[in-house]
DNA sequence: TTGCCAACCTAACGATCGTTCGGTAGCGTC
DNA sequence: GACGCTACCGAACGATCGTTAGGTTGGCAA
């Protein structure tokens, strides 16, 4: 696991930034390769945004494909951090619904909070070429092997097929929404309420009373 | 709107391909920009796979662009005709329910069967050159006004922002399906039903009777 | 003051990219 | 049998790619 310095800032009186240029250049060429795709954008691309020459990436990155191994790693660490977060808060006496909406909340946040990291990880993963994909693919499925067991826990009876079914239909409908949520309209809090209630309630129930609560 | 011409074999000796130079190159690119991204695949790997020289290429198209222009509107296409087919079929006295899931079966059924045309729009979409995109943008938005149209005769309560996220979920959950669903293993039909009894039963029902259905 | 090292630079390398030019082989038409 | 057309090919173009070699600078340590 890789951590990133910039999460906070540690002194009051450093109220810019404190981004130094290496973690600089990680979150540009994050951006970069979210909108624009991993191959398309170029050494030369990265340089541009941040102000330096291209020679200069490689002081900070032996290549690309470890600046883009480096960008995976801290979206995965990001949405695994939350994840445990939101097991430790419910691990109480929390109901199904309840805990199944802190966890998608905690997706939901961390995808938005550590946006173009994560974000990453679901529009350029399935073309990052195999020796980068080959180190990344362990932690993926460690996190997914997480969800299986949290949704396995809310619905005990549940078939494993189902279960496969159920968690790779809400990891599409979770992240596909970093192609289309605006997280200046509207909190990703109320996204997740929305998420989680459409998806506990069912659709049979969208007119309904009870959808009011997804709006 | 563009046809091919090898949906069917239109005389019956002709058993095993139809498929002239150019409609060969379509599929095949398609194919290769569905794995391998379409910054990515060179005209050279196209050549290759294809058994011609790049220069043969633009025989029949005009760039590379132009290529992956025609590649993304057939998949449109065939969405579209699914999702009009299933329109039609359901046009009497069906249930919510039932339409939706014809619907859904529609849409899943075209991704698999068009199956590198379709899945080309899901993964390359985002980091499709300018020029390609504009053209692709109106289909796409045709085609998600007829889902809005679907959603809200079937929820008339719901609101526009409701009717809009659940829109936007669904297609990421159906289509994220081009990336982990093996239509060898069950049928396109299997994983509609399956997805659709989700949706409109909700999670909330995993577990109980309902639930086997859905497996 | 000297030395060192991180951070950045200029310039260039070979490889690969999309694309074009000028052919050629085969086939149906008059 | 000359014609024209479709389908393909060999060879090369300039541009851009990731990457490297070999500087220069500024600040901190001894």
């Amino acid at each position: 696991m890789i951590s990133m310095a910039i999460t906070h800032t540690s002194s009051p009186d450093a109220t810019v930034s404190v981004e130094n240029g290496r973690d600089r250049i990680l979150r540009v060429a994050a951006e970069l390769f979210l909108t624009g795709g991993y191959a398309e954008t170029s050494i030369r691309n990265i340089a541009d945004a941040v102000e330096m020459r291209p020679a200069s990436i490689y002081h900070h990155f032996s290549s690309k494909d470890a600046l883009l191994a480096e960008i995976l790693d801290i979206g995965m660490d990001a949405v695994t951090t939350a994840f445990e977060a939101a097991s430790e808060a419910t691990s109480g006496t929390a109901s199904g619904l309840d805990r199944l909406e802190a966890h998608v909340g905690a997706h939901l946040q961390a995808l938005f909070a550590h946006h173009a990291f994560t974000a990453a990880h679901v529009t350029v993963f399935p073309f990052v070429p195999d020796a980068v994909r080959s180190t990344a693919v362990p932690q993926r499925d460690a996190y997914e092997a997480k969800w299986t067991a949290l949704l396995k826990s809310i619905a005990p009876g549940a078939t494993p097929e189902a279960l496969r079914l159920t968690r790779l239909a809400l990891f599409g409908a979770m992240n596909s929404s970093v192609q289309w949520f605006d997280s200046t309209e509207s909190s990703s809090d109320e996204l997740a309420t929305a998420i989680v209630t459409t998806l506990w309630y069912g659709l049979g129930a969208l007119g309904s009373p009870i959808s009011e609560k997804a709006n």
